[in-house]
DNA sequence: TTTGAATGTGTCATTTGGACACAATATTAT
DNA sequence: ATAATATTGTGTCCAAATGACACATTCAAA
């Protein structure tokens, strides 16, 4: 059913950048491809939109198919199209960036897909414009997570103010002021203290939070930098 | 060449937003359609992307077409690809957004194009989804603007802060502090004293400013909100 | 010359941010 | 037991930024 005749279709792909937290790093889930082109080579997971598929729902097909994990975070980074990004044929990739829990993540599918968890600071050579792709995405992680509180994505759901401060001294690869930031976050009114600590530590146990949903709804949105905050 | 056999290949146009500022509001650039389907109905710019055409490169043909410029402001947005988008047939849209000189642009194609400047607070139908188009660009501009110099791509070289104060107010839609705001926009030492005042004013004549163009690449990707600021 | 609107600059109280000290908690070594 | 050590929670201090607001200056038109 083609009516708009005079026009060429391209193939269009989904590649998902998927970002997971150790504790101590960011890390990154990259597969080797056992697939022509470039097999053996990392890259980034992906696929074909198919025909009857919203580009989101596509999105999720393939994160599940790597993962296992059903409801996490992504949103769309940004749509990748240079004429000879993919040397086999003319190849539009919309790109995707998801933030899950490392701990959470079906290993069985990760192993069938030869994947594997690398660290932000030790990227092996990824085909194509994937290294591009991921270099976006980490600025884009860094702006998100600057403005709302979406870091909260790779932590499991009961965190503590210690882990949250490493969390985002790994997404800025620098220190942060462990008190200052403390301080900072409490102040959003974002954390429940939830009565329990953290039993695993082998020095003093820090609390443990959970997010408090209606401000994280709320604060969502706002971002505020430049612009005053609303005064009421 | 199709090497790919197995995957569907996919129509994929461009959109294209483009805001302006005429000294009280920012309008939106929409064309009528004289062509099926929906024609003679609203709708951005846009046009199909060329086999042998960059995304980019697309983009600035459009915008070359409808406005006669060629080195205006503009970023990728995202990405619209629903199935049911477009009812003739499936249609990736990649949506851009731009930002000119109102004053500037070419007005013999504007009116070839049936194209006219519309209020933000006044938007017609749109086709599609052009629409959700347009409200991810304002949101997005609010962002960029908030965190990034980018508003001056909406004035003449040369301005005055009552100008560029409009400006914000607008973008926002939202009374901001005269005296606040100047004193915060000067702070950032990214303007420059012409020398020149607007002739133009009834009143006491405005100090015409234009950018410092080193500080302004300098702190174009700097943002920092949630973090602090780097402190050399 | 006066008037009125717009523009440039300044003041002040409050809040926020960065630097840093100290007390509390829990494990391990003595 | 007790001390030593590492980690966590909370507080203080001062400088800088922010929001609210006053006042003087400039220009065209009355």
């Amino acid at each position: 059913m083609k009516q708009y005749p005079h026009s060429t279709r391209l193939l269009v792909a989904i590649d998902c950048i998927i970002f997971g937290f150790d504790g101590e790093e960011i890390k990154l889930l990259v597969i080797k491809r056992n697939f022509e082109p470039e097999r053996g080579k990392w890259s980034l997971m992906g696929g074909f939109v198919n025909t009857d598929e919203d580009l989101e729902v596509g999105a999720e097909r393939i994160l599940f198919e790597l993962t296992g994990l059903n409801n996490v975070y992504f949103e769309q980074l940004q749509t990748f199209g240079k004429v000879n990004r993919d040397p086999v044929e003319r190849t539009i990739s919309v790109v995707f960036f998801a933030l899950i829990n490392i701990h959470n993540h079906d290993e069985e599918s990760v192993r069938a897909h030869h994947a594997h968890w690398v660290s932000l600071k030790n990227i092996p050579n990824l085909i194509f414009d994937h290294q591009k792709m991921v270099e976006i995405a980490i600025e884009c992680l860094r702006y998100k997570a600057a403005l709302h509180p979406i870091g909260f994505e790779l932590l499991p759901e009961k965190f503590t103010i210690p882990q949250l401060h490493k969390l985002y001294e790994a997404i800025y690869d620098m220190q942060l002021d462990r008190r200052n930031f403390s301080r900072k976050i409490l102040s959003t009114g974002l954390l429940v203290d939830t009565g329990e600590k953290n039993e695993q530590s082998a020095t003093k146990k820090a609390i443990l939070y959970c997010l408090n949903k209606e401000k994280y709804e709320d604060k969502f949105h706002s971002f505020w930098y430049f612009m005053p905050e609303p005064s009421a």
